[in-house]
RNA sequence: GCCGAUGUAGCUCAGUUGGUCAGAGCGGCUGUUUUGUAAACAGCGGGUCGUGGGUUCGAAUCCCUCCGUCGGCUCCA
């Protein structure tokens, strides 16, 4: 994103001016939210009362833009006593603009924390007292406003409106609604044409794309929203992920459990999840005993149980439990984001470690080292760490806060132990401890939780589940919850997205395809027995030998992204020789040469195991 | 859930202002062809135009309801 001080962010604080001037010309009506700079462009919230803007209006909101820019007005900067700037909020008629300005007065910025201190003309965050506002103005249009701006209308870069939203008044979902009009800027409209072909670009690695395309998943209007369906494909990817995890943890003394799907609310009251989730929780009807089972949204209170059957002593901590279960969870129809957001089945590689308070840091650092290792294996890219905090000022954090600072700093110190890039930021925390989230961009550039680990300081108590010291006193525990890949369906998604469909070899639905150049017996026999023998070495491995022209088969098998195709004709029969063709991305150095079939078969296999990124072919 | 957009064959999409508008390409099936590293040729099937109402002599086209999808907002154990 760019910053303050870049011409590019004066740019586009100018333009969000200018869209702002722009839409009064056409509703002389409107009233303003804020305008900030985000990455790539700006956006406006406006409220235009009973109308409203849509796409079909951006040509004529532009075109008022262009205007406004070829008039080159200049940007004037202006002071004003927050007693007047209320009286010229009134006098316009901006009831979000004297809302924000009636607040600094009152209380200064700190009521007004939830938005950006340059929308709102203020020097910097944390003035407390607001004596004065800084004020901006454009030919006929004013606004409160920090700025910096650029001198005049004529030197903002090239521009384009995107899209609109409905936007809550300052992020409540209790306020009204406005508008928000977002645009995209640059300085040049060459960096503009290149950015709207990358976002084009974009939409191919879309993984509901790839998904649809690779038949992975879909989801079936008849099965509900939310609920993808895993095709043989998508499930055999899935399943590769499940099957990495489980080994990986089971050699760094993890055990897996199963527990039952269906449970009574009971045991979420006593966990206290009640409180907090179980309006979104998916419950049966009542039994004949009365009886609600709720399909779970988690796992941590069925391992807690399994937990006081197994922990009497310190000794037998750390207890570390896995389970990697369907989780369901009632999501809001607009947050549905195929396997990235779903309702279910959320199959999340879970574990409880249970600790002492002296095992905790150790123990910490062991999970964040194995994230390093599993990211670095599957080649998850460019992800970061998050520290969540709780926001005190919010209630819904329990416990005592000197005990949420202890946990918080541990976490901290884990984190600079490990050398780790992160993030602090506040009211992320879960509502029984900190945690550490691992965030992901998007293939649209959206941020997303891909994982987390946090740290429980709050259910053990609250649940009654202890262990004996070794001065023979009752304590209670500490929890990590961690999840290394989160759940395995949204794993996946952003592997598709970073890989745009070309999985490694291993996690490759189909590792090799035999393509025949006719359909002979000689022919069929040939690649049926290089099939067998594939198999044979545990490989994923399929034969087409349908009436095609070879050409017609190949680009069948690259667009299904299978990462080895083989031909076999007269030539493949006579030699035993094959020559694969790689899929691009694999090949290290560049020409494809001959191998025996036996060894061409038995390097895939042994790539498979490896779960190298790269062939040695 | 809220705001905006959108929903036509398995997939990608055409269908101007309501009147042979139910279409194309790919996929599928059948036949011919027996094919050498990204699309052989021909023919044939296939859709109550998301759902349910309404307006109209007449609706894929206009209006409303609901469902799904997309982009945001909110939420995210």
């Amino acid at each position: 994103m760019s910053k303050p001080e870049d011409n590019l962010h004066a740019m586009r604080h100018s333009l969000a001016h200018i869209t702002a001037a722009a839409v009064k010309r056409l509703w002389p009506h409107a009233k303003f939210g804020v305008g900030p700079v985000i990455e790539n462009g700006y956006y406006y919230d406006i409220d235009l009362g009973k109308v409203t803007v849509s796409e079909a209006d951006f040509e004529r909101i532009e075109t008022e833009a262009r205007k406004i820019i070829a008039e080159d007005q200049v940007f004037e900067h202006f002071n004003l006593p927050i007693t007047e700037a209320i009286a010229w909020a009134k006098k316009e008629k901006q009831p979000y603009k004297l809302e924000l300005l009636n607040d600094l007065q009152r209380a200064g910025t700190t009521v007004a924390k939830d938005l950006d201190s340059a929308e709102l003309g203020l020097k910097a965050k944390g003035d407390s007292k607001v004596e004065e506002v800084s004020f901006y103005r454009n030919g006929d249009f004013t606004d409160l406003c920090r700025g910096p701006h650029v001198a005049s209308t004529g030197k903002v870069g090239a521009f384009k409106l995107m899209r609109v939203a409905g936007a809550y008044w300052r992020g409540k979902d209790t306020n009204p609604q406005m508008q928000r009009l977002y645009g995209v800027a640059f300085a040049k409209e060459a960096e503009l044409k290149q950015h709207l072909v990358m976002l084009e670009e974009a939409k191919s690695r879309d993984h509901r794309k790839i998904g649809e395309d690779l038949k992975l998943f879909f989801i079936s209007e008849n099965v509900g929203a939310g609920l993808p369906l895993l095709m043989p494909r998508g499930e055999t990817i899935k399943h590769e992920l499940m099957n990495y995890m489980r080994v990986k943890e089971q050699n760094r003394g993890y055990q897996y459990v199963s527990t039952p799907v269906l449970t009574q609310s009971k045991l979420y009251e006593r966990s206290g999840h009640a409180s907090y989730y179980l309006e979104n929780m998916y419950g049966t009807k009542p039994d004949e005993e009365g009886n609600i089972f709720y399909l779970k949204p988690m796992n941590c209170p069925h391992h807690h149980m399994i937990y006081e059957k197994l922990v009497d002593s310190y000794r037998d901590l750390p207890l570390r439990l896995s389970e990697h279960a369907g989780l369901y969870r009632y999501e809001l129809s607009g947050a549905l984001t195929g396997l990235i957001r779903m309702r279910g089945p959320i199959t999340q590689n879970d574990s409880h470690i249970y600790v002492t308070a002296d095992q905790v840091e150790a123990e910490f650092t062991n999970v964040l080292q194995l994230f390093e290792e599993v990211y670095k294996e599957t080649g998850v890219k460019d992800y970061w760490f998050r520290l969540s905090l709780p926001d005190f000022a919010k209630e819904k954090y329990a416990g005592d806060k000197e005990r949420w600072e202890w946990a918080g700093d541990i976490i901290r110190r884990c984190l600079q132990g490990a050398q780790a890039k992160f993030v602090e930021e506040l009211d992320e925390a879960a509502f029984y401890g900190p945690k550490v989230d691992i965030q992901i961009k998007n293939v649209h550039g959206k941020e997303d939780s891909i994982a987390t680990v946090q740290l429980d300081i709050v259910v053990p108590e609250r649940m009654g589940i202890k262990y004996v010291d070794s001065e023979g006193k009752d304590q209670y525990p500490l929890v990590i919850h961690k999840s290394i890949m989160g759940a395995f369906e949204r794993f996946m998604a952003f592997l598709l997205e970073q890989t745009a469909g070309k999985l490694p070899v291993w996690l490759s639905p189909e590792h090799i395809r035999i393509i025949t150049v006719n359909q002979e017996d000689a022919t069929v026999a040939c690649a049926d027995d290089m099939l067998k023998q594939g198999q044979e070495l545990g490989l994923r491995i399929s034969v087409d030998n349908t009436n095609e022209s070879v050409g017609k088969k190949i680009r069948a098998a690259e667009m299904m992204k299978v990462p080895y195709v083989v031909v076999v004709g007269q030539k493949e029969i006579e030699t035993k020789k094959v020559t694969p063709r790689i899929r691009k991305d694999l090949v290290v150095n560049g020409d494809s040469s001959e191998y025996p079939v036996v060894n061409f078969l038995k390097t895939v296999a042994n790539e498979v195991k490896s779960r190298t990124t790269k062939t040695s072919l």
